[in-house]
DNA sequence: TTGTAAGCGTTATCAG
DNA sequence: CTGATAACGCTTACAA
């Protein structure tokens, strides 16, 4: 037999189709009598409704497009979908995950969004965007929500980790711990600037800056540009090779990522430097990887990011004006054992 | 204005809507000139085909379901979806994934399959089913593809990693660096049963034997049974326990998965044991975590398992029949720095 | 190659 | 609270 549809349902149950809905979507008043006939009718015919007729007639989707940069199966990506598959399936919406990369791709992308009928809201987490796509955003009739993203004002609503307040706890720590040298290392930062790179350089000056710190002994090394491909090894060996030759050499040193900041550490113990004892090392992000070398490290939680950006989506959808269209998560140092005291001697007496 | 529909490009192009479909979708034969024409009154009129009435019209939903037991963000999970994402996107599907947590929100999600029309397939990853379960896929009307996942016979496809041939090749490793004495550890085994701890417990047992190992010197080293909430250190605490106070202390052992084998590493060393000189710890799954901890493991390639679920499902949705349906993957040995020589004297003179 | 017209299975409006 | 009935926007025979 074919599928049932909500006629059959509506013969069965001896009422019209327009109850059948009324009823099963749970909404709208109908006698309670009434909809237990609907029911019990609708499981014998084993019915369900049909959400691309639902989405036809309402003009409602109950899709909801989460739009990443990089691969679904990053870490920050993963959870973010996480979260927000958490709050949205159980108010009936199937979450659409998908991703981006490179310049080309994202600019044809963008370019049909506007005319995108299929989906009810859209999530975009940590892009670079430019001018043009900022401006295609706002076209869009849909609501807009960012995730770690900046340029809050072509979004409905936006969430993101404040890497300021991070990076000033980093520094903080390293000053607390006695640390007269001390280091942002990253990677190279090309001209379309990574956002949050970008945002915990300038957190790391600041707080330095505000810890007495200065341009002698607070420092930013960064790598060369590289292809694609360059491995986070040999990043992290061009680091290394740029701090210890400083005249500065710092004895304590924040890093854009726990993968960096861990690849660091191993060409350090190359080195023959110690961790933490000669040089104290913090990473960013408190991945899974960060507990593995217990790291010491700056959280960001990307499973709450992404909570939260559903709840302000569920909220927009609603109709309701958000009082707080813009949050920002305050970032948490986790310590472990790759931070120490700062060494007593200098390392030639 | 609102939004354009179909009937406006055709009008716009001076066509019929029914040759708009067919430029649009670029199938079905259309004079270039008219598809042409066609795009860009498209173009002009910022439209796209809306996917609910093509849905509905078609009776296919474009959509695409991928049912993981367990967190999106876990490792395996979102390494399939990740593959299933690749292949299924430029296909023009929507992949819709979501998870089930416990035995109930299971059973109801099973129960309503059959009538589910709000997907063309659905692809289910590394679940524990029971014959009811078994019995209810079969009489879904979509295509199912299975992911490490047993009961071949209930699905239409599946790909599964060949967790025999894994545990053989980390027996085999053991056995060539000469220990004598060599033990599987894992997780409690529940009644019902975790299906690839299941076969690696299994698989360990039949290389053992055929390795010449006996009950003597081959153990399988399980936890007791726990809460949930019981952490993966409490449960390598115990393991490590038990082997140590086993008459005969395995020098080499397999474990079920990195996160354990890392646990356990962490807790022999706090028995000042060393790894590898004193014991060689070999895990599975080559997480990310692995390679930070520098574990010897057996590798399985989660990424690719999706991409092969998902190239099978399209050959389904195609109507094509499968020669081989049900796919096996080879894992791989990854040799780092936690196995070694056994070691020559007995621990006790 | 293109046009005509009949659905596809709901929801929503408006009466009753 | 319930029932008719008109959308919703597209696809697909079938005809031309």
């Amino acid at each position: 037999m074919a599928r049932a549809t909500i006629a059959d349902v509506a013969k069965l149950a001896g009422v019209s189709q327009a109850t059948v809905s009324r009823a099963l979507r749970g909404v709208d008043r109908v006698a309670p009598a009434t909809r237990r006939k609907v029911e019990e009718a609708a499981e014998r015919l084993s019915f369900t409704l049909s959400k691309s007729a639902s989405a036809l007639a309402s003009g409602r989707t109950m899709r909801i497009i989460l739009l990443c940069s990089g691969g679904l199966n990053e870490w920050f990506n993963a959870n973010v979908l996480q979260g927000v598959y958490e709050v949205l399936a159980p108010e009936g919406y199937d979450v659409c995950p998908s991703f981006i990369c490179g310049r080309d791709e994202m600019n044809r992308y963008f370019a049909r969004l506007p005319k995108d009928r299929n989906a009810d809201a859209i999530i975009i987490a940590s892009f670079q965007l430019d001018g043009t796509q900022r401006e295609q955003l706002t076209s869009i009739d849909m609501p807009v929500i960012g995730v770690n993203i900046p340029a809050e004002s072509s979004f409905d609503a936006s969430v993101c980790v404040d890497n300021f307040s991070g990076m000033a706890k980093g520094v903080c720590l390293l000053k607390s711990l006695g640390h007269e040298h001390i280091a942002f290392a990253g990677d190279y930062i090309p001209g379309n600037m990574v956002y949050s790179t970008n945002q915990r350089v300038e957190g790391f000056l600041e707080a330095a800056e505000q810890n007495g710190y200065d341009e002698t002994n607070a420092s930013i090394v960064v790598g060369g540009e590289h292809p694609e491909s360059y491995g986070k090894a040999r990043l992290a060996a061009e680091l290394v090779a740029k701090m210890l030759s400083s005249p500065n050499r710092p004895t304590g040193v924040c890093v854009e990522t726990d993968q960096l900041a861990i690849a660091l550490i191993k060409e350090l113990k190359r080195q023959h430097l110690r961790v933490p004892d000669d040089i104290s090392v913090i990473g960013f992000d408190d991945a899974d990887i960060a507990e593995v070398a217990d790291l010491t490290t700056i959280r960001q939680n990307p499973l709450a990011l992404g909570r939260l950006a559903a709840r302000q989506t569920l909220r927009l959808l609603k109709g309701e004006t958000l009082e707080e269209p813009h949050e920002s998560q305050e970032p948490v140092l986790v310590l472990r054992d790759t931070t120490g005291r700062a060494p007593l001697a200098e390392p030639i007496g």
